[in-house]
DNA sequence: TATTGTTATACTCTATAACTATA
DNA sequence: TATAGTTATAGAGTATAACAATA
């Protein structure tokens, strides 16, 4: 197997399994990432869509269903009172963290069967291909989700 | 990074790739994705739900839509007057080998500046790692795209 | 009865364009 | 004028459930 087919095929396997997880966690996969990107603290909502890598008027939507779900509200911003902050709430948090656990569980998995060298090599040249190509924000967005 | 970060990230650099190349194709990544395997032959419809792990009903849309765009067709099986096979037409077949030399330069360029070392461990270990999980079938499906 | 594929319906996610309110 | 966020509309992709035709 080549290193491309191996890359395609390692994303649909992360892809699957992201998915499952979230389903697990009653998400959908962006609403997982999107939790998870507010477990860091809140975010505008141009922010967030920049994060994202889509329309402010996609991250309306997002937010409106996370909010009917009771997973993230939107705070007002006391300096410009045209801009919202998206919080997590308190379940957002707890559904938040739960996931988190679970994902990095679940990938952990993946590489668990390595040896611990052979883990190392990945780890790095995994992180030498991201740091050379970080230009690139898309999905997968900041921290770990 | 930790190894679990830069398996999320790299996967988020992927689908981004694999987004960019395929609008540059006019393609949808799923439309991409379809055209790619019909490279292999034509599919039952069922076939191929499977192999994307979706519902046999999302298939009928995702034909019509082939079809409307003149990429692929649905030809009747003579031993089997239910079955039909998504076939590519003669665009089809075209759209889907541009994608794919386009699709493979890009992912190349990913690991390019690795040495041929560092590059042939990481071909080694998501060898491994797909082999050990080849189980899930999901999203990245058969072959290369 | 089981399988193949479709239709109908509903939901999520996304883009575009036009809009409001505030800076 | 520029920015933050929304609304309206359209389309892709998906699931579920009910259905037709054939095996």
């Amino acid at each position: 197997m080549d290193v491309v087919t191996a890359l395609i095929r390692l994303t649909g396997l992360i892809q699957g399994i992201y998915a499952r997880v979230s389903e697990r966690h009653d998400l959908t996969p962006v609403q997982a990432k999107l939790l998870c990107v507010l477990l860091d603290g809140p975010r505008g909502m141009a922010d967030l869509a920049q994060i994202f890598g889509v329309e402010r008027a996609a991250l309306t939507g997002l937010m409106d269903r996370a909010e009917k779900r009771g997973l993230a509200h939107r705070v007002p911003v006391p300096r410009d009172r045209r801009a919202l902050q998206a919080t997590l709430t308190d379940a957002g948090r707890e559904a938040a963290a739960a996931f988190h656990v679970d994902i990095t569980a679940e990938l952990n998995r993946l590489t668990g069967d390595l040896t611990s060298d052979a883990g190392e090599h990945l780890r790095a040249a995994l992180a030498e291909i991201i740091e050379r190509h970080r230009a690139a924000p898309g999905p997968g967005g900041i921290g770990c989700c």
